[in-house]
RNA sequence: GGGUGUUUAGCUCAGUCCGGGAGAGCGAUGGCCUUACAAGCCAUAGGUCGUAGGUUCGAUCCCUACAACACCCA
């Protein structure tokens, strides 16, 4: 781009951000340096298929905040990206389309299927990549890695094969969440429990022979959301403590509808004050049961097969029955022998797969389990030393209190996409584990006519993402990537995977490479809409992170929303929210607003509101920065650096300010505080660079009489300010800054070909310079309070009036003199001159600068009372201020306990209040009447 | 039932390890097309900092209890 298309127009980030990401790429700058002390971010992998949501778009932006940061900073930075295979959800996808095409998964045949994930992820694969370099990642394109690809996979069976080696990982008959459609076991992530109405039902289950309780009934009453569960019960529990029920403990109930008889254990964790104090067991359907039958030694009848129907162990009647025909066969078979005691609504949890959407059911299979105990203990003290920090700190609160709680850890789906367990069985269902079939053979000492088949299982997908860090590194090779890289420094991701992913990560890695995968954690909250509701498909309430970049309409926008959703019904709704939210649509405002905005709410808590409002706003920021520029440019044409200049108090001023900025944001940045960062460098662009400074220098540029030195100090100061400024801000946002530094680098004397490779300010050649800031302070004072009178009375800016000043310090009046000028051009002052305060014929509106007051005759009578009202007003102001201060000065216990400079600092704001007062009401008495 | 977080202007949120009478953006109101920017400039209004106690000379900040909301676990 020329400078001339540049100088012209608006900010349009379609123009810029098009090609600048593609040269970037191109040229190598995301790649490692090689250079300076290693630096390394491991992403989250998205689902290889999935696109991007405001999620990724979040925690991306942040990530690539840091590494662009770093990167400038001189480290080795590597941001190691990659995607992940997302084992159920992409299976589902492709068995889908399959299932459009007239055919079932299990007619192609396991290796046909596998073929065609493959080719699907070949096809759309490229989507989130694609959206990714939109947003502008840096992530080293060169090194993306896949879970499923053929390096990674060796990592993943290198480690199943130790872990079974090491007596770490089993088989074994548990319960798992079992989804009934897909056939699988799902990990607690992939279930969603949400409340729906249902309803308890009360049932009596009478006792075994002549035994009463207390209370003289001759049967128990249990309470069930699930009474067809009750065919697998083989006890009933009461607390301990209960008096109702301690003369029947060790008794037994006949199980209705059964043939069996169940014993009354006791048990503290039966809740005395829930139903009638008696809980039904059933260990073989429900996790809490299960953990209470393994207590008590109990069986575990198991009465569903694996598509939740009754199988052979309930009565014969409800064999092959479907879990709710079976259920409402029980009720009314109970009912019908008397045994149904009540029934009432009640709200219940169900637990739904979240993929199928089918309701699952606890069910005991025979599965692989890793043994997390044993790599928990280590996974703990680590956080607890401090070799991993949580950011914030109370996450790792949540971290411990898991990690006490860990269960084993259930491994194998039943999928054909994953990666598939590398264990053989024989004809005898003995267990072979190898990294290939001939190993596992060798090991065995097995003669070769004997016939191996592989489980068939494949691994969870957490199970590979575990391993994220090292795999993406070159593990198990000895590599040069990963000697230098690991352990990485920060993971960015969010609270609601600090079990399934980041524990499981810090358990693995301490396992296999003996150290921590990240020294960081930060933790980020979760994006919702502008009223905080979370953002989902069914709600119709999601964003597109690009639609915010590129813009949508509002009919595609509704498209958008309503397309595919589960629930049709909801159509309507959705699209008079969109309307109302979205009357026109989305504009488009660019990846840099975007990204700018996801920093700017990124404050340390747990949930933060994405308001489009503000995203505009953000995007007119970077209009504002465009426009700066382009006055700058303006007025530097063919700058030499080297000419002879002389530096103003205002170039002094901003340079100082500029030192205060690059502070700010090296802290902010150090400290995850994005959202800090983001107003330190909202606030200097917009209310010191472009509010106060570039206003300051104007009188001075466009004075033809100025001197020369003055003009190029102006210059160069105007040039160096914006240029670090560009480089400052660059992390956040990367195409409007590289965009405008390609204009303005070399006339500060840069010669990168990119902002990417400039290094990050730092404040060496900036000083620190208080008398500059304190001389500004005052004129930005004085012309502000000039300006609150020229507001109040609505003079018009064209005019300028005569401004007087009196009853200030020597230094008011050598800051006057100094500025008079300047103050003369920012406040429309005709004439400024001090007075004696003596002259009493002319009154005017008076503001007051501590003790310096300031005074805009007035020209005509109806201005008088409205001035009087301002003077009584700020005189209410003063009084209830000094009301305030002289009560704690009064206060003994305030003048002696407290600190004395504070106690000094009150005493100096009573002298100014009190001598603002007396001004005040002087000039109150001058207004003529 | 247990745990965590949140509660500050009409709305969305800052207010930092370290207590000294609270800030921004948007919105609202009034005035300006002032030669970088009307996507702008200048100014104005508004808040017993969820409630009740406690600690302290002094509490938005520290402590306790309670309430509401959100999330996690059961």
């Amino acid at each position: 781009m020329s400078n001339k298309q540049l100088l012209q127009g608006s900010f349009d980030p379609k123009a810029i951000e098009a090609d600048l990401y593609a040269e970037w790429e191109q040229n190598g700058y995301f790649d490692p340096s090689g250079e300076g002390k290693s630096f390394c971010i491991a992403i989250p992998p998205p689902n290889v298929t999935g696109t991007l949501h405001v999620g990724h778009a979040f925690q991306q932006t942040l990530m690539d905040a840091i590494i662009r940061y770093r990167r400038m900073a001189g480290f080795d930075t590597l941001w190691q990206t990659g995607t992940d295979h997302a084992g159920i959800s992409t299976q589902m996808v492709v068995t889908e389309q399959i299932r459009a095409e007239g055919q079932s998964p299990a007619e192609l045949g396991r290796k046909k299927f596998v073929d065609r994930v493959w080719e699907w992820k070949n096809e759309s694969g490229g989507t989130i990549t694609r959206q990714m370099r939109r947003m502008g990642a840096s992530v080293d394109w060169s090194r993306e890695r896949f879970t499923m690809d053929e390096g990674f996979s060796r990592a993943v069976t290198e480690v199943f094969v130790r872990l079974y080696e090491d007596g770490l990982i089993y088989k074994g008959t548990r319960l798992v969440n079992w989804d009934p459609e897909l056939k699988t076991a799902l990990s607690d992530l992939e279930v969603v429990s949400e409340s729906e109405d249902g309803h308890l039902w009360h049932i009596k289950y009478p006792f075994a022979g002549n035994v009463r309780t207390s209370a003289g009934d001759s049967y128990l009453v249990v309470a069930t959301t699930r009474p067809e569960t009750m065919l697998g019960d083989t006890a009933v529990a009461v607390n301990p403590n209960d008096e109702r029920y301690k003369s029947v403990l060790g008794k037994s109930v006949d199980l209705p509808l059964t043939d069996r008889k169940i014993q009354i254990i006791a048990d503290e964790h039966v809740d005395m004050e829930f139903g009638t104090g008696c809980l039904k067991i059933t260990p073989a359907h429900d996790f809490d049961d299960n953990d209470i039958g393994l207590r008590h030694g109990l069986d575990q009848v198991n009465i569903f097969t694996t598509s939740a129907t009754l199988n052979e162990n309930s009565p014969r009647p409800y064999q092959g029955m479907d879990r709710f025909d079976g259920r409402r066969a029980i009720v009314r078979d109970l009912e019908d022998s008397g045994l149904l005691d009540s029934v009432e609504p009640y709200s219940v949890k169900i637990p739904r797969g979240e993929r199928s959407n089918a309701i699952v059911e606890p069910l005991l299979t025979n599965q692989w389990f890793v043994d997390v105990k044993p790599l928990a203990e280590k996974a703990v003290q680590v956080v607890r030393e401090g070799l991993i920090e949580f950011v914030p700190k109370h996450w790792e609160n949540l971290y411990f209190a898991w990690m006490r709680e860990v269960r084993d850890w259930c491994i194998s789906r039943q999928q054909w996409w994953g990666h598939q367990i590398p264990a053989w069985y024989d004809s005898e269902q003995n267990i072979y584990v190898g990294r290939t079939e001939d190993e596992a053979r060798k090991k065995a000492n097995l003669s070769p006519d004997i016939v191996l088949e592989r489980d068939s299982d494949v691994l969870e997908t957490w199970f590979s993402s575990s391993l994220w860090t090292f795999g993406t590194l070159g593990w198990p090779e000895d590599t040069r990537e990963f000697r230098t890289y690991h352990p990485t420094d920060v993971l960015v991701t969010g609270h609601d995977i600090i079990f399934f992913w980041v524990a499981r990560m810090i358990m693995m890695t301490l396992r296999f490479t003996n150290e921590v995968p990240f020294k960081k954690v930060y933790i980020t909250g979760l994006i919702r809409d502008a009223e905080g509701k979370k953002m989902s498909k069914t709600a119709g309430n999601g964003l597109d992170p690009l639609d915010l970049v590129d813009g949508i309409g509002i009919e595609g926008l509704i498209e958008k929303r309503t397309r595919d959703l589960t629930q049709p019904r909801m159509a309507q709704r959705i699209e008079r929210a969109t309307r109302r939210d979205f009357p026109k649509g989305i504009k488009p405002y660019g990846a840099d607003a975007l990204r700018f905005t996801l920093c700017a709410i990124a404050s340390p808590t747990d949930n933060y509101n994405l308001d489009v409002n503000r995203i505009e706003g953000y995007h007119f920021f970077c209009n504002k920065i465009w426009h700066a520029t382009k006055f700058v440019l303006a007025n530097c044409k063919g700058f030499d650096r080297s000419n002879p200049k002389k530096l103003s108090m205002a170039d002094r001023w901003i340079r100082s300010r500029m030192r205060t900025l690059i502070e700010d944001c090296i802290r902010a940045f150090e400290t995850y505080r994005f959202d800090l960062c983001a107003k330190h460098m909202y606030d200097f662009v917009w209310h010191e660079y472009c509010d106060w400074y570039l206003e300051l220098t104007k009188p001075l540029i466009y004075d033809d009489l100025a001197s020369s030195d003055l003009k190029n100090g102006a210059r160069y100061t105007l040039l160096e300010v914006l240029e670090l400024t560009l480089r400052t801000m660059h992390p956040i946002m990367p195409f409007i800054t590289e965009t405008l530094w390609k204009q303005v680098a070399a006339l500060n004397g840069r010669r990168s070909p990119s902002l990417m490779l400039e290094h990050y300010p730092t404040t060496e050649d900036l000083p620190s310079d208080p008398q500059a800031e304190s001389n500004i302070d005052w004129l930005k004072k004085v012309v502000t309070a000039i300006r609150n009178i020229r507001g109040e009375r609505q003079i018009s800016p064209k005019r300028n009036v005569p401004v007087e000043m009196s009853e200030g310090s020597t230094q008011d009046r050598h800051l006057s003199e100094y500025n008079e000028a300047l103050l003369c051009k920012l406040a429309h002052v005709s004439e400024l001159t001090w007075t004696n305060g003596a002259n009493k014929d002319r009154t005017g509106s008076v503001q007051l600068v501590n003790g310096l007051k300031i005074t805009v005759p007035f020209v005509d009578a109806d201005e008088i009372s409205s001035e009087r009202n301002r003077i009584n007003k700020e005189l209410t102001r003063i009084d209830k201020e000094l009301i305030g201060v002289e009560a704690k000065l009064n206060n003994e216990n305030f003048v002696q306990k407290a600190p004395p400079n504070i106690v000094e600092a009150q005493r100096d704001k009573a002298e100014t209040l009190r001598s603002q007062r007396i001004t005040l009401e002087d000039q109150a008495s001058q207004l003529p009447t």
